[in-house]
DNA sequence: GAAGATTGAAAAGTCAATCTTA
DNA sequence: TAAGATTGACTTTTCAATCTTC
């Protein structure tokens, strides 16, 4: 009993493979927020506005503040100002954040195929789609 | 691009329809984890140590002292003395915590059955099945 | 006034340190 | 000393209010 609900099976899965992922990532001291962020910036040509990011990340913008804040005290990342909008704030990547992305990524893929290896290409097509269709599910509904 | 990851579209269909349960508890003033905390306390006959709850609810101690601070000061659950121990307390459902119980699993299930509900029966199963894998993965990977 | 970013407060979680009792 | 709970510090997230600039 207690077992028998969809959504709470889902949510302890994903807890599971987050919670594997993150700690492979904090050996290198980063997190999966960071990663993501990082991912982002370097999709963008290394650089981008707060907002866009926010954008990009689909949170809110003073989540993206706070994150930046964490990625500048890391060294990951810079602030620099906006010349086309006095009111904007421009997002760099440093060398250290190029490096820490690239050994982040490797990490996340190996440890995902390590999660996702043990699923046969038949399941992990499967998954996709109800995962899809989850998703689906759960915005349709409001 | 960005869609090939398993591991992104099982966190992102988790947070869809945990986003969406939130909104519907939201409207009855609960959230998730304090309507799990709720019905583990119903569970064990309402009423539990904190220590207790804590492995029930497969997080840290601390954690269940701030939970039970929110909840108490939402008049859902009462501290009382351990007479058996004195180092210990008592968490203890209130009347409007099995109220807010009821009504917030009544509409946790519904909202279950509404996002649950789009897929057939044998996705179900077949979801269950992948989910419990992934789970295993997860935990098993360290 | 509206847009970009920040600040402050809150929820939810972790960890490390502390305090009281066993 | 070890166990039960709390406290303080930190991460991640949201929302509401504010400040600067457009």
């Amino acid at each position: 009993m207690g077992q028998q609900s969809g959504m709470f099976a889902l949510l302890h899965a994903a807890g599971c493979v987050e919670g594997y992922v993150e700690a492979k990532l904090s050996i290198i001291g980063l997190s999966l927020p960071k990663l993501v962020a990082l991912s982002r910036l370097v999709e963008a040509g290394d650089s981008m506005t707060l907002g866009q990011l926010a954008d990009r990340l689909s949170c809110v913008k003073s989540n993206v503040t706070q994150l930046v804040d964490r990625l500048e005290a890391d060294g990951l990342v810079m602030r620099t100002p906006d010349p086309a909008d006095r009111r904007s704030r421009i997002a760099v990547i440093t060398d250290a954040g190029r490096k820490a992305y690239e050994q982040g990524s490797r990490i996340q893929e190996e440890a995902e195929r390590c999660v996702f290896g043990l699923l046969t290409d038949d399941d992990r097509a499967t998954f996709a789609a109800l995962v899809a269709k989850l998703a689906a599910a759960g915005r349709a509904a409001h």
